[in-house]
DNA sequence: CCCGTATGTTGATGGCGTTAACATAACAAG
DNA sequence: CTTGTTATGTTAACGCCATCAACATACGGG
């Protein structure tokens, strides 16, 4: 009997908090980060701008929430490169760095956002698994795995930030080369 | 005969872009990059909030010109580096990217500021033709010195924001261990 | 000396995040 | 079912912001 199905002006949203995330990610997709305003976000989602502040105590907290669902997105995507070109082989290793590149250039936005804070959230995600099992893997000989993890997540990182701020072309090729020096050593 | 010299209200103030940039400067360097507000660095330089604009078309312009600034004192501090280190030689090459990554740790807002902008102007700068240099004579054989180039600015940078971002622990030792496995491929 | 232009001023506008006070819907207890 | 509590929404207002328009002052070349 309840009405609830039925999505017309209902007093109560019903899960307000994750539509505000939901449009919090589509605007940041879209646009840049001066896009995402608590007025334009709420207004979107068909509510006012101060209830927000039922779900979040303020406008850093919705970044955060949304930031945390960049993490998670970017988190599948290296999973299902790494898989797609063989999990605990050098190839899904290297698949996982692309696709980390990739996202931070089709997501420019979302990306700059989720590392735009000191307040960066430190993963304890299945990425941040997977590639401590990749640094074990693939570390050269007598180099810490905790400096080769860091020393891979640097450079796919560097190279992002770099080519989404056109100081270097945004070329699948390069990414790939650039990438690949990693693993040179091990040869 | 000019009060030229004189600091006392003077109603134009001789170099006020300067001045604007530098309280820039002054102000990432003490704090956040919300303290950054035309009305505040006016304000702290003496002015009134909309001269700015007699000097800037918009705050973005102030911004660029404040990059401008922080990319040359990085320059600088990265040819110190080198050159005490030993220039051409590898301790010199690791001793700048050592150098960039402090900078950045002891400049968290302005260097975030500097690459937050898909507008960043690419570098002609002398810090660039040292990388290039660096990159032609360490690049391990059968490396792209270009690739190479790409790679050691990558480490370094990702390096930077990740510790930026307290992703990793920002410690001195940990910078050295990172930068050097780019040139572990050579040994 | 004087006038044009560069450089500064004040005042106002609309958007922003945020707070306070109030309104309504959902829900549990009697 | 009724009732009171609480979660969740609303409107109104505040102060800060970037920016614009109109006006004021001072520098420097004819």
């Amino acid at each position: 009997m309840s009405n609830r199905d039925s999505r017309e002006a209902r007093y109560h949203h019903g899960d307000l908090r994750a539509a505000l995330v939901a449009e919090g990610i589509r605007l940041l997709t879209a646009g840049g980060a001066s896009d995402l305003s608590l007025r334009v976000v709420a207004g979107n989602v068909g509510v006012s701008a101060t209830a927000v502040y039922r779900h979040f105590p303020d406008k850093d907290a919705l970044q955060s929430a949304v930031s945390e669902e960049g993490f998670r997105r970017l988190g599948q995507r290296q999973a299902a490169a790494s898989a797609a070109a063989g999990q605990g082989q050098s190839a899904g290793f290297l698949a996982s760095g692309a696709a980390y590149v990739r996202f931070a250039l089709e997501n420019p936005a979302l990306f700059r956002l989720m590392f735009s804070r000191p307040t960066a959230a430190s993963r304890q995600s299945e990425a941040a698994a997977l590639l401590g099992r990749n640094a074990a893997a693939f570390a050269p000989g007598g180099v810490d795995p905790d400096i080769f993890a860091l020393q891979a997540w640097s450079i796919a990182h560097g190279l992002a930030m770099l080519m989404l701020d056109r100081l270097a072309p945004a070329d699948e090729m390069i990414v790939e080369k650039v990438l690949a020096g990693l693993l040179v050593a091990q040869r």
